[in-house]
DNA sequence: CTGTTAGCGCCTTCAG
DNA sequence: CTGAAGGCGCTAACAG
């Protein structure tokens, strides 16, 4: 006649128990879908819930019904804008549709990429939400592709959030054509010749984000000389570093730079303001994201607005709402803004 | 005969079926602690596991040992700067330690923290971790404490970034000491009279930080009047608007413009900037949280330094670690760091 | 409608 | 060391 239990949350049987009901009852009035159990009993049972203090197992629940109403999300690193912007976006969508969200920071290195989907795995989610730059080494996919396909084959959603290049359900983002649209702005405002700072030459968005813009200018007749291509980590640091390389190389032609992300961007106004180069008199700059947190830098930043919380929400419609095959292709489009990083030039 | 399933993931008894074993044999093998397996059995069991892509149902293993390994966090917006480096502390320390992390977004509407406590619970997570201000508000917070205590009823460790109100660990960010150090050092460099944006009156944070600030300038000999304090939203846009209120209220005699954090400050620049009021000639202005990503605006940005990755893992340690009671307090003392938005003042 | 009875996938005594 | 059996908390047919 214990009814207590020496730790440990109460269970739907001792619920049931108090309510006087039988088990089944109490699952139905808790859960089962809609009026189906006597509004007396389904009181009965709501009551003595409450007095419990009763929180229904998820865990248990998953196991009976075979199936979760959670979805993974792997980003590359949580504490960056625009992984965390996106997050954003996925858990506001989650939310809306009851779903719980749990989320695996990869600390941009490849090999945890994998080793984190394949924990998730286990959590059974209804889908693995993947979102970062995939890398360019041929065949470097090929373990998480693996792990990925696994997941598939046992029901799971795969949704990337990348280039296009394993077979599933992706949103791509077009850095190609948003780096040449904001190149095309820029040449229109009278720029000429710029120099580009780029990421990690394996990673993919960075490379995209390099050609597309040196693409677009070549075809305007503005080639841009390998000289005023500069390399750095995709970050802050990495800007700054890669501004103080291009300034090594003597950047008195170059009218603008354009880093392929925001966050280099202000680590190279960092960098050049600290060398004394006015901006943007001296030299005029441009980025790529439309980091929020980024928009009070002065001056103000000329880049390519990505809907980063609406790609989060894309995402997981993608993953869940469709009835699309796993190879979908969501293109998402970036808009160039220019601001006063990025003066007129008006040439004599 | 038939080994194929519609859908749905391999499970062990399949495993152990191919492996030619007991299902107690391969779940030893897979999981049960240390080598208590035959090698031989051993060696096959994980062989038909890696043909059959098999990969143990957490769910299933949570029922059945009657505990999970994951952590649930709530934030009040996982996209602000703030809340993301917190959460990246925590998701650090979590994976060091095999946890996984859910995490939810409470988009700094007071409700929904209750009802994500509520879900989260199901999950049965060793700890729930709070970040974000209190309200000041009397029993606003008994919803959310009872909640808290039924999860530590039932064996839950509840753990909080913020006033150490309700009767659990709690890792306590000292913002009035924090402000009114700030303060100290800014009286030292000669500044005499300041004004204060801070946030929502009701937004403990916001509260500390301001009266933290005002009292140290008042014990100096330069109280504060309530003119130079202007109330706004604890956001970016927040701070811009203050700072337009704070113009019209008239600023001539203002040295220096606190805001009680760094998005707000950024957007009091913006808007200073705008009005054409030079930074810092005219007016200085300092924040609070050193937020990464705001590290380069200009003038660089005089702040209280909060070590947030840090406090994220102190709050997991925090919550699993120890045998603390559950009302330990783990203060946590920001750092005063000048920069040029205040600058010294020579007076004659 | 309600209660009884099987499982869900896995762990864990408990004999062998 | 191995296998059989019971149980974790809950849902889902199935009969009443």
């Amino acid at each position: 006649m214990n009814t207590e239990r020496a730790s440990g949350a109460p269970t739907l049987e001792e619920v049931a128990r108090v309510a006087g009901v039988s088990l089944a009852t109490a699952s139905r009035a808790l859960n089962g879908s809609s009026r189906k159990v006597n509004p007396e009993y389904r009181e009965r049972v709501l009551a003595a819930a409450r007095t419990l203090d009763y929180s229904p197992n998820l865990a248990a629940q998953a196991v009976a019904k075979g199936g979760t109403s959670t979805v993974a999300l792997v980003v590359a690193d949580i504490s960056d804008p625009y992984f965390s912007s996106i997050a954003s976006g996925v858990m506001r969508a989650a939310e809306e549709r009851g779903l719980i969200v749990t989320i695996g920071s990869t600390e941009r290195r490849r090999a945890r990429e994998t080793a984190m989907v394949r924990m998730f795995r286990g959590q059974r989610p209804r889908s693995i939400i993947l979102v970062g730059s995939r890398w360019a080494a041929l065949g470097s996919d090929r373990e998480l592709g693996d792990e990925l396909k696994a997941y598939e084959k046992a029901g799971g959603r795969v949704t990337m959030v990348s280039q296009p290049q394993l077979p599933f359900r992706t949103i791509d983002i077009r850095n190609r054509e948003g780096a040449a649209a904001l190149a095309g702005q820029l040449i229109k405002h009278g720029y000429r010749s710029a120099a580009i700072l780029t990421g990690p030459g394996d990673l993919n968005t960075a490379r995209e984000r390099a050609e597309g813009f040196a693409a677009a200018f070549a075809e305007h007749g503005h080639p841009i000389d390998d000289r005023w291509l500069v390399t750095g980590d995709f970050t802050r640091d990495g800007g700054f570093l890669a501004a103080a390389e291009l300034r090594r190389r003597g950047l008195g032609e170059v009218e603008l730079i354009f880093a392929v992300n925001d966050i280099m961007a202000g680590g190279a106004m960092a960098y050049l303001r600290s060398a004394g180069v006015r901006l943007p008199e001296d030299v005029a700059v441009a980025g790529f994201d439309d980091i929020y947190s980024l928009r009070d830098i002065t001056p103000a930043l000329t880049t390519v607005s990505l809907p980063l919380e609406l790609i989060g929400r894309r995402a997981i419609e993608c993953a869940l709402d469709d009835e699309q095959n796993g190879d979908t292709r969501v293109p998402i489009y970036g808009v160039p803004v220019l601001r006063e990083s990025s003066p007129l030039i008006v040439r004599a």
